[in-house]
DNA sequence: CGGTCTCTTGACGGAGTTCAAAGCTAGTGG
DNA sequence: CCACTAGCTTTGAACTCCGTCAAGAGACCG
């Protein structure tokens, strides 16, 4: 599927453009291919888009004290993803993200997106809801991260996500739930036995 | 402050609404007073409104598989609170919210905000950005989980925000943290001697 | 096939929990 | 306005989950 269309059907479910806006619209983004394990944005440096993912997989990440990455957020297809607070203040980003697959995505730079907003306003309805939701999902993440044993995590996540957990390699699941590769490896001798 | 007084100042850092239209949006919120410790949403039951804090302070929680109150969230003067999905889609709520101090709020429901939005297209602005930056602050509440240690959390929150911790009980600080009461405890002792 | 990622195994240690009991404090009713 | 009590906070001992370190076994890519 073409990048606009993939992207007009997710607008559509949130907010009402004709099509010759859309086309406008549109515009004020860019289409790139990324390949796997190519970095978007690097900790500590500006944070000058937000990215749409199109197709493929991006994720955020920090380095903690030990000097391990620590994974904070997959976007899968039609999530969108930057270090908000980096983005909106045009700050150094707390956060580095990177494709986990080959991905293409959409970008739009802060400028730009204010400028559409300007101009559409129809499209503060849709970044409202974008933000909603994306709001909803870290809430009930961290309701998650205080509700349950490291162990059940992984088990939630492979009952709720089983195609994911295939797709992503161990350690990055480990990175992502928070603790360590050998703990993971632990956890899956038991479920065999 | 007038509540419609402290509501203006907060919705004009954000969107701009002409004197007569502020009127007829304040008219779909009403005002409240709320006791120490009463609850505004029950888990498990549905959340039917949207809550904007005056004065005071509110605190949202879930029961864990222990049996004990986790704190996910506070908020203070001229923070908005709900549970994010039980809202938007009418749905049971994963969440109590309850009021730590004696409290004045807002509150508005599912429908009149979505009404409110459609009459008023730049109110879409104001959430825009609200929701942005709830999601912001989320996004780094998830960062700082992931990276420092239960003891570090408190003596970050020492730090950052003394008013805050003598303004609230401490079972509630260490429910907030995600640790017992009793760690809490040790950790002050150590920090005495 | 050779080397570099990735995953597994096991021994040990420490941060944080649990349980039980005692000391404190603040709000309530008389 | 004082006294009583329920609810908060502190202590200490035993225990557990999970991280660290080190080393070996697979697996995948050029």
């Amino acid at each position: 599927m073409e990048p606009s269309e993939i992207f007009k059907k997710h607008i559509s479910k949130f907010t009402t453009l004709s099509d010759a806006d859309f086309e406008e619209v549109f515009g004020f983004f860019t289409v790139h291919e990324v390949a796997k394990k190519e970095t978007l944005v690097e900790e500590g440096q500006l944070c000058r888009y937000h990215y749409f993912v199109l197709e493929g997989m991006l994720r955020q990440f920090f380095i903690n004290e030990k000097g391990t990455e620590q994974t904070t957020d997959f976007a899968l297809e039609t999530w969108w993803l930057t270090d908000n607070i980096a983005y909106e203040h045009q700050l150094a980003s707390s956060f580095s993200i990177q494709a986990v697959e080959r991905s293409r995505i959409l970008r739009i730079s802060r400028e730009n997106q204010e400028q559409l907003l300007q101009q559409f306003p129809q499209m503060e309805r849709y970044f409202r809801f974008v933000y909603q939701r994306a709001y909803a999902a870290a809430q009930m993440r961290v309701k998650y991260l205080f509700s349950r044993s490291k162990e059940d995590f992984y088990r939630d996540l492979v009952r709720k996500y089983p195609e994911f957990v295939q797709r992503v390699p161990q350690y990055l699941i480990a990175s992502f739930l928070g603790f360590t590769p050998e703990y993971l490896s632990e956890i899956r001798r038991k479920d065999l036995s």
